[in-house]
DNA sequence: ATAGGGTTAG
């Protein structure tokens, strides 16, 4: 059986032969049906039980298609003991695995689960790669699993086989671009993808992207000029260009747009209704230009008048407010309030605040409270050991710095350099390679600004 | 008589 469904795949007839399979079972088409409704109703769960009962009852009625549904549904079902896993062992056993699809969606559920490795495992073995799809579906595995380097080298080699690009591969690739900040690279990209096919340029979602490269680049002016021509907007469009102005200091800038947007869009004549991404954008204006009361009055509004519920980076954001102004009790007092459960990261938030205004108290209290989180965390001891340097603690300070030393890791950069984009390791275990800071001083601009110590540079030729 | 990939945040 093996034998022939191996010599199946190789003949590529894979799919005609499911179909074949299918002339004869209605009852899969049935079956299949109810699988995608659960999935369309946001119930994956039952499409996951259901496919397996099937399985169970009559595995003759589970053809790809039903297959392809379950896949689907584990990557949507988060956290369950019968998974993509076991259904990618099952299309192995049926001799799936070279139907296009099938593949596809898997690169797609194992990069939903962190495992771009097996992503990628799953793309190398699918037999015929002549397809767009599958590719964008591998570039953003990688791209949303951090790795935006090898989605750009994975791009580079998709144009070396000749594969045309759509609107939606380039998406993906100017995410990746933004990711590292490779305007130039990007640029490049889009201006080649639209010369050869002028209804890109009308793509919403691909303007977006180019628009939200812009912004994570520090180019506002760029992306202002593109939002500005933009004749289609949406609240993508609108909170892209909110955070650019937030994130580059230009408050005024972000929350006059955030206004402008609320009220109407005179191009499209609409109103776009600000959802809760917009807010955390807006959020951190406020709080990167000291205004406090401005801030809570959005924090307000976004949930009465837009009935959105804060999440963790909304609560961050706020935190980040109180702190910054120096109002430390005021954010001791919010994070005891809110209703889930604070993380490290808005403890770290108040113990750098502390940290900077010198509270020893308050510093210790909340370091007690990151420690019932995370102990492992070097920066933690950093500060406190800085509180205690400030109050001229000496015996103290030198204790943390002590837990310091044995902990510390190398950090790790990017930066584009033409065509090249190059990887920075800071840290104690590569004083080999100096780097020549007068070399590259031109093109580190703002980007690598938070780093202390370049002492070795790795590039990359892409 | 049903199939796969996209932008903002985290």
């Amino acid at each position: 059986m093996r034998f022939i469904l191996r010599h199946l795949h190789s003949l590529g007839v894979i799919n005609k032969f499911d179909s074949f399979l299918l002339h004869f079972h209605t009852k899969s088409l049935k079956s299949n049906h109810t699988l995608k409704q659960y999935l369309e109703s946001g119930e994956p769960i039952k499409a996951l039980l259901d496919f397996r009962h099937r399985f169970r009852q009559s595995p003759s009625f589970v053809d790809s298609f039903s297959v392809l549904f379950a896949i689907k549904a584990s990557s949507a079902q988060k956290a369950s003991s019968f998974d993509g896993r076991q259904i990618h062992a099952l299309v192995r056993k049926l001799g799936f695995n070279a139907v296009i699809q099938i593949q596809t969606s898997l690169v797609g559920f194992y990069s939903s689960v962190g495992d771009v490795d097996y992503a990628r495992q799953v793309f190398d073995e699918t037999p015929e790669k002549q397809n767009i799809v599958l590719w964008t579906a591998m570039i953003s595995a990688y791209t949303e699993n951090e790795n935006s380097v090898e989605a750009i080298e994975l791009f580079k080699r998709m144009e070396a086989e000749k594969i045309e690009l759509d609107e939606v591969i380039v998406t993906v690739a100017l995410s990746a671009c933004a990711d590292l900040g490779a305007v130039q690279m990007g640029e490049e990209i889009y201006s080649r993808s639209i010369k050869r096919k002028r209804r890109l340029a009308m793509d919403l979602t691909l303007r977006n992207s180019l628009l939200n490269m812009y912004v994570k680049s520090g180019e506002t002016e760029k992306a202002r000029k593109l939002f500005d021509e933009s004749m289609r907007k949406d609240v993508t469009t609108y909170t892209s260009m909110i955070f650019g102005y937030a994130l580059n200091g230009q408050a005024q800038e972000s929350l006059e747009l955030f206004k402008k947007m609320k009220t109407i869009d005179q191009s499209q004549d609409t109103v776009i209704t600000p959802n809760d991404v917009t807010f955390i954008g807006v959020l951190m204006a406020c709080s990167h230009s000291g205004l406090v009361e401005e801030g809570k009055r959005h924090f307000k509004s976004m949930i009465m008048d837009y009935n959105l519920k804060p999440r963790e980076a909304h609560f961050g954001c706020m935190v980040d407010l109180f702190c910054r102004s120096g109002h430390l009790k005021d954010a001791h007092e919010f994070i005891n309030q809110m209703p889930i459960k604070p993380n490290t990261v808005i403890w770290r938030t108040l113990l750098g605040a502390c940290s900077l205004h010198g509270n020893v108290e308050l510093g210790e209290e909340v370091q007690r409270r990151i420690f019932e989180l995370d102990r492992d965390h070097v920066g933690d001891y950093v500060a406190l050991s800085n509180i205690y340097a400030s109050k001229g603690m000496w015996d103290e300070k030198s204790k943390m710095r002590d837990r310091v030393r044995k902990r510390r890791m190398p950090g790790k950069s990017w930066i584009e350099l033409g065509s090249i984009i190059n990887e920075f390791v800071s840290g104690p275990d590569n004083n080999d390679e100096q780097l020549m800071m007068g070399e590259i001083s031109e093109v580190l601009r703002c980007l690598v600004s938070c780093m202390t110590s370049f002492d070795c540079v790795i590039g990359k030729k892409m």
